[in-house]
DNA sequence: CACAGACTAGACCAAACGGTCTATTCAGGA
DNA sequence: TCCTGAATAGACCGTTTGGTCTAGTCTGTG
């Protein structure tokens, strides 16, 4: 098997994912992911023939595995859903200041910045929307959550835009009050 | 007073608005607004001597205003502020098929988009933010709500990402099912 | 050792980017 | 009427964009 191919290959998705979440997608260029990752252009058009558009593709699938690693993991404790939500909001919180709000939601920033008539990235990240919310639906059926599916939809959705605005407030505090109101439903419902 | 002036700074100022929220910051040249517009470059960099970046300003004030006004209007009819929340879903809603997913939600947008070393636009968005939450607060306190300001905060939070979802899945189920949620906490808080 | 395919390397390209600059048109006041 | 500054008009510039293409280098296998 290729080995050093390989390699490449995944630095180069990672890459592509850690960039895009610090500027979006129109502002990162293959020029930036190339160089970040060290690697001339004929490397990236070997390993995605397809260019920047299957990249990303390679970029919201490799996302999605780790999401869904990420609350099945979360699954396993049986965590009451209530402490689920909560240290998802406070977890989400530590990752923003370590990275000095450097990184932000993938998905949400994707979703909007995507043209519609690009109709492959679009489905994919709906897809990914999808897996995601099973996901962790499932965790929160396991720690006893009554309506887990909404659940799960209004918690993404919150932080989504919780991760947001804290990245121009450059605080954690909105994303901390909001994690409370949402683990305040969790306990509820 | 000029006449002809302002109108066509207006008009630069809302195409911007409308462009940025169909395919981001980054994705929209100066070129498309202009086309969009009908006017040529000369006059865009007559009223922003600043090019992209002011005008960028300018469309960040013009939808604060915008913000401001809806929600002060919410206040006026001393509405439950359960059925604020929920109408705020509901006509997002409402909204986003009108205009077929082609619009989303500017400031988070902007927020995750705009890079974090251009500090005088994060600070308006930042800003935005605020001043948006004061006014969803004080609609909300007349409304009857306990902890308003962390239920406005929550409640942009959701909406934003329930937005970004439902570009992407092209449905407003998942923004209802979110609003119903949150209505819910607005009527217990 | 030799060869075939995977992989790296980077020069090169047309198009589009944000921005500058000069020329021209237009409206209102003296 | 003439003049002045606001506003329009668009050619033009250097840079950067995503993408192509041709060489060359590894590496595992016969």
């Amino acid at each position: 098997m290729t080995r050093q191919g390989d390699e490449t290959r995944t630095r180069l998705i990672r890459a592509a994912v850690t960039l895009f979440q610090t500027q979006g997608y129109h502002a990162t260029g293959v020029a930036a992911i190339l160089s970040h990752v060290g690697v001339p252009k004929g490397s990236l058009y070997h390993h995605f023939p397809g260019g920047k558009k299957e990249l990303t593709l390679a970029a919201i699938d490799w996302l999605c595995d780790e999401m869904a690693g990420r609350f099945r993991r979360a699954t396993e404790g049986s965590i009451p859903a209530e402490k689920q939500v909560l240290r998802l909001f406070t977890d989400t919180a530590a990752w923003l200041e370590a990275n000095d709000y450097s990184q932000g939601a993938l998905l949400a920033l994707l979703a909007q910045e995507v043209d519609q008539t690009e109709t492959e990235l679009r489905i994919r990240i709906a897809q990914a929307y999808r897996d995601a919310t099973v996901q962790l639906s499932a965790a929160l059926t396991a720690g006893g959550a009554e309506q887990p599916e909404d659940l799960a939809i209004t918690v993404m959705s919150a932080l989504d835009g919780a991760v947001a605005r804290a990245r121009a407030q450059r605080t954690t505090a909105g994303l901390h009050r909001c994690g409370e109101m949402m683990a305040a439903i969790a306990r509820q419902s």
